[in-house]
DNA sequence: GTGAAAGCGCTAACAA
DNA sequence: TTGTTAGCGCTTTCAC
C-alpha cells in the first residue's frame, strides 16, 4: 500500500479549503453555503460551491466542526447498573436501546455508549463529562436518588443537558425525566388476577436495590388492600434476581399450608424461571397454580405457555428521551424540566 | 451573548493554557506532562503540573486533540441487518456487543454504535466515515461478500481500519476477521442426534440471506451424509425467521408420512417455537420429538424443557474483535490481516 | 455579497 | 529541559 500524504489513512482527505480553492471562492463563502448561513449568498455561489464539494467528496471534519461550535453531535448514553454490561444483556434495556439510538440516528445524531457499574470509581465518567465530547446525556439510573446521587451530581455540575430515563432524579438537579407507571402496571395485574377469583397470589419480588422492584411491589399491595384481600408477608419473596432465589421462593411458597393459587413476579425473567420450577415440581399452569411476569419482552409471547405480564412501552421511553435530550441541546433558552410517566398496560395471555 | 463564560453550559471549562498559566509554565510542558513525552520533563515540573491539573479539574477537550492528533479513541460499530435494530433487541447481537464495548472501555475506547439497514442509503454511512470521527470500525455483514460489498467498499475508500465480524468481508479489502465455525457445530449437533438414533432430522432452517444460515445448512447435511443417512429436502424448511413460518415448518413436518424424530432449529429463537408449536399438539420434547437450537442464547437454559444447542463464544468475538481494531490502530506499520474462527461447542440439555 | 483573518484547545516542531 | 509558536479544519466577525 502506498502511503503518499497521511500518516496512517493514505489518502489526504478534502478539507473546506481545497473546495474553496476549487470552486474559486474564500473558505467563509463554502461555509455558509454548507451551513445555509449565517450570511447570504448568491445562487451562482451556491453552485459552484456544491459542485466543488461533490466532484471532492467533500465532508466536513466533525472533530474540527465540534471544536469550534462546541457541538459535537454526541449524545451520551450512561447507564448505572449492578452488572457492566446488562445494558445490552437485557431485553429490557435492548428496547430502550433502540427506541433511542433509532431516534438519535433520525435527527442526525451519534449516540455513545458507556455502561457504568455501580459502586465503581466514577473517574472514567468525570473524564467523559469534561472531555467534551457530549451535547447531551441520557443516564438510566436504576435506584432511587439517595444511591444515584452522586452520580447526577457529577453530571449536573458538568453543566451538560441531560435526561434521566426510567427513574427521575431528584429535584435539584433539575433534568426532566421518561419514566413508566409500574406501580400501576403491578396494580393492573394482581386486580386482574383478583378479578381471577385468586384470594392468595405469591409475590416475587426481584432485587430490592431496584426502585423500579419497590414500586411494583407497592402496586400489588395497593391492589390487594383496596379488594380488601388480606396482605400476607409469607407470600413474598426475594432480595435478588437469581435463578436460584426464585426457584427457592416457589419451593417456599408451595410449602406453605395454604399454597398461594397464583404467583406474580416482578420481571418476565423471573416469571419464566418460575413456570420452570412449578413445571418441574409438576404443577400446571395456569389450571393449578397462574403466573404472571412484567416488561412484556419479546420472549414473553413465545414462552410456553405464553407469558401473561404487564406491557413496558421499552421503544417509546427511548424515543421520548431522544425526542427530549435533542430539544434541550438546540434550545437555547433552557427548558423548564419536565417528568413524562407513559402508561403501561397488562396484557392477557396463556398463562393467568 | 456574554463573551466571557461560555454559551451554553454556564461555567468556562479550564485550559491547557489556564493549567499552564496557574503552574506558571509553558503550555508545551503541560502538554509534555500528560502524555509523558515526547519530551522528557523535570520532576518538579510534574508536581506542579499535576497539582494545578487537580486544582482546576483540568481534563482535555477530545476535540481539539482529536483535531490535532487525527486519533479520537472511537471505534464505530456498523452492522449491516435488515431490520433497522436487530442490533440490541437480539440476544445473539447483545453477547457480541456486551464484549466488545467491555474490551474497548477497559483500553480507553470509545464506542460508537451505528446501526444499517440493508437497501438503506448509504449516505449517512458516507458521512460518518468522512468525518474523521472514527479511528476504526467493527463491522458486522451478515449477508455473503457480493452482497455487502458495497458498504465494505465505501469503509476500504475510507482508509480507516477496519475489523469484520462473524463473516469475513471479501478477501480484496484486507480486513482481518473474527468468526466462528458454525458449520463445525451445525455438524457437531447433527451428528449427536444422530448418536441417538436419529434418523429422520427436520431441519428448520431460518433467514437464508444470512450467509450463516447456509453453513450451518451445510453443516447439518455433511454430517447427514458423513454418517450416509438420507438426506431429504422434505425435511428442510424455512426462508426466514419469523414464528409463522416456523410454525409452518413444524406443522410441514409432522404432516409427513413419516415425520422426523428431531428438529434441528438453526437459532434457539427459531426452536423456542418448535417446541411451542410440538407443545401445541401435544407431542413431547424430547420423548416425542427431539429438538435442538443454536447459539445457546441466555435463555436456552432457562426455557423449559431447557434447550440443547450449540453454544457460540459471542462475549469471545467482541472482545477479539476490539483487541483486533485496537492494535491495528495504534500499530503505525499496518498489521497484516488476520482470519480468527473461533470454535463453537455443542451443549447437551433436556430437549435432545 | 464576498474575502481576510482571528481563534476554538491542543501538540510538537523549532528555538533557546 | 523549557518556552514560543505554527498549525489541525472549521466558523464567523470584521472589513470591503
Amino acid at each position: 500500500m502506498t502511503k503518499t500524504r497521511k500518516s496512517s489513512n493514505g489518502a489526504k482527505r478534502p478539507t473546506l479549503q481545497d473546495v474553496a480553492k476549487l470552486a474559486g471562492v474564500s473558505t467563509a463563502v463554502v461555509s455558509y453555503v454548507i451551513n445555509d448561513g449565517p450570511r447570504p449568498t448568491s445562487d451562482e455561489m451556491k453552485l459552484r460551491v456544491n459542485k466543488a464539494i461533490k466532484d471532492l467528496n467533500y465532508h466536513p471534519n466533525a472533530y474540527a466542526r465540534g471544536l469550534r461550535l462546541k457541538r459535537t453531535k454526541t449524545i451520551g448514553l450512561i447507564t448505572y447498573d449492578f452488572s457492566p454490561m446488562s445494558v445490552y444483556m437485557s431485553s429490557y434495556s435492548a428496547g430502550i436501546l433502540t427506541g433511542l439510538t433509532g431516534r438519535l440516528r433520525e435527527k442526525g445524531y451519534f449516540n455513545l455508549v458507556s455502561p457504568m457499574t455501580i459502586g465503581e470509581d466514577l473517574r472514567p465518567l468525570e473524564e467523559l463529562l469534561q472531555s467534551e465530547r457530549l451535547d447531551g446525556i441520557v443516564v438510566r439510573p436504576i435506584q432511587a436518588p439517595p444511591a444515584t446521587d452522586a452520580l447526577l451530581e457529577r453530571i449536573a455540575a458538568s453543566h451538560i443537558p441531560c435526561v434521566c430515563i426510567e427513574r427521575p432524579g431528584a429535584d435539584r438537579f433539575g433534568f426532566s425525566a421518561v419514566t413508566y407507571d409500574d406501580r400501576r402496571g403491578a396494580y393492573d395485574a394482581t386486580e386482574y388476577l383478583l378479578s381471577q377469583g385468586h384470594r392468595r397470589i405469591g409475590y416475587i419480588r426481584g432485587d430490592t436495590r431496584f426502585v423500579t422492584v419497590h414500586e411494583r411491589f407497592a402496586g400489588y399491595q395497593n391492589a390487594l388492600r383496596h379488594h380488601r384481600v388480606r396482605y400476607s408477608e409469607e407470600f413474598v419473596w426475594g432480595e435478588d434476581w437469581s435463578d436460584s432465589t426464585t426457584r427457592a421462593g416457589v419451593d417456599h411458597l408451595l410449602s406453605l399450608p395454604e399454597p398461594p393459587t397464583a404467583i406474580f413476579a416482578a420481571s418476565d425473567g423471573m416469571a419464566f424461571v418460575v413456570i420452570n420450577q412449578l413445571r418441574k415440581r409438576h404443577i400446571s399452569v395456569p389450571e393449578e397454580v397462574a403466573v404472571v411476569g412484567f416488561d412484556d419482552i419479546e420472549m414473553a409471547s413465545l414462552f410456553v405457555p405464553s407469558l401473561s405480564t404487564v406491557h413496558v412501552p421499552l421503544l417509546e421511553i427511548g424515543q421520548l428521551a431522544a425526542d427530549l435530550i435533542i430539544e434541550q441541546v438546540e434550545t437555547n433558552p433552557e427548558v423548564p424540566p419536565s417528568t413524562h410517566v407513559l402508561p403501561v398496560q397488562f396484557i392477557r395471555r396463556e398463562s393467568a
